[in-house]
DNA sequence: CTCAAATTGATAGTAATACTATTATATTTG
DNA sequence: CAAATATAATAGTATTACTATCAATTTGAG
């Protein structure tokens, strides 16, 4: 019997070779997250990950163009996936306050490992994405990489959940802004809760980041 | 006659010698900034800093541990510049609302050159910092430099801006995560107004962030 | 003013990084 | 089964991120 799976597409821009495409590219992507997760990006190298995988430099190379461009694939990976996530969450709900709700809910949430998708470990993807997401765009390449649709996943996100908040209210000025305000805060506050808790107020606890993040959200668009 | 010089503390954790104590290390504050603008985190190196200034590597070695504590010690920088700022432009006002209509104007504003700080154009601080200061703390060695101290004075202007919300509202649950979302908004969505707009609602207008800041930490904490 | 101490510049060197190139071997596919 | 393709093995280059040594220069304490 065939288990689900769930294809998450990413763009072509992000990679050489579609690592889902071959079995080398899966460990690539598996293996390659849990080293991620493991050193940080600094440390990550392509020289490390193949010596992991029992796999050559060279290897890596006809897949990804460089660790950037690695996690720029991680990270569009990531939204793509909450993307499915939240349209399954807010299908059939009439009450645009409610899908905000069930939004905030998923995105503040720690995710567990998604079954469907046999080579990424979601929980291992939400840490690393939460801790070096910032680097795929604050980089002197942004305009180039925008061009080439390195951010297009997020871009799409961004939209769909401002639209929500026009839904909840037309005449609101900046949904787009409050919008990526609140998805990049919901990976900072959490860190800063780990890690500089005196930048934050116990955010460690989820319940703590969606009622932070939702009473802000709906206050301000009220 | 003397002109007046601001000078700005710098944790000691910060460097191996204070660059404010010579002309060569003047002169590494000054055109480092300067490189790190024109060419970004990635591509800064101590090798061409030092051709810059005609001076060694070696030499910088000697201020520096290496590029990770440098841009430490700019983010630090802007930051205790930032508090002698809103220190000043909120002494004397009684009307808690007035001083956070205040610091977030300040903190929203594109700053120019502070004369009084000789060797450092906040100008090009800013921008530096608005692209790179992630990077000081989304690192796996966030808690050893926390440990350090290299994160004092971010947390002490949190703690200030923090208690002015305390003080417009004193069961308000969030004023830490509040403040430092705003404080890492303001530098987001202008560069996205910039670079990617489409996560943003044209906040490289000025007017524009701080209207939607003040609306939205106003409205949050009412 | 002078001698000692500290600072800087010049030069060299090392290990690691971020790749690129070549070729032999293995694997897939038509 | 042959041809095309993918991978592994190996080597090599330029740059990065440092560290070490030593001579020349500057500074500052008595």
């Amino acid at each position: 019997m065939q288990q689900s799976v769930l294809q998450i597409p990413v763009q072509e821009a992000l990679f050489l070779k579609d690592p889902t495409s071959s079995t080398v590219g899966k460990s690539i992507l598996e293996h390659g997250l849990i080293l991620l997760s493991e050193i940080g990006l600094e440390d990550f190298t392509f020289k490390k990950l193949a010596a992991k995988i029992s796999s050559t430099e060279s290897t890596i190379y006809r897949y990804f163009e460089n660790k950037h461009q690695f996690l720029s694939y991680l990270f569009n990976f990531y939204w793509a996936w909450m993307d499915v996530n939240i349209a399954f969450a807010t299908t059939n709900i009439d009450d645009p306050k409610e899908r905000l709700r069930r939004i905030i809910g998923l995105i503040t949430k720690k995710v567990s490992n998604d079954v469907r998708t046999p080579f990424i470990d979601e929980a291992l993807l939400q840490d690393v994405i939460a801790l070096e997401s910032s680097k795929t765009f604050l980089s002197k390449k942004v305009d180039e990489e925008n061009q080439a649709g390195y951010f297009l996943q997020y871009k799409k996100l961004v939209d769909r959940i401002s639209a929500v908040i026009i839904e909840i209210n037309p005449s609101y000025a900046y949904p787009n802004a409050l919008v990526s305000t609140i998805l990049e805060s919901s990976f900072h506050q959490r860190y800063f809760g780990n890690h500089l808790p005196r930048l934050t107020n116990e955010m460690h606890i989820d319940t703590r980041l969606e009622d932070f993040l939702l009473d802000l959200c709906l206050k301000t668009i009220a």
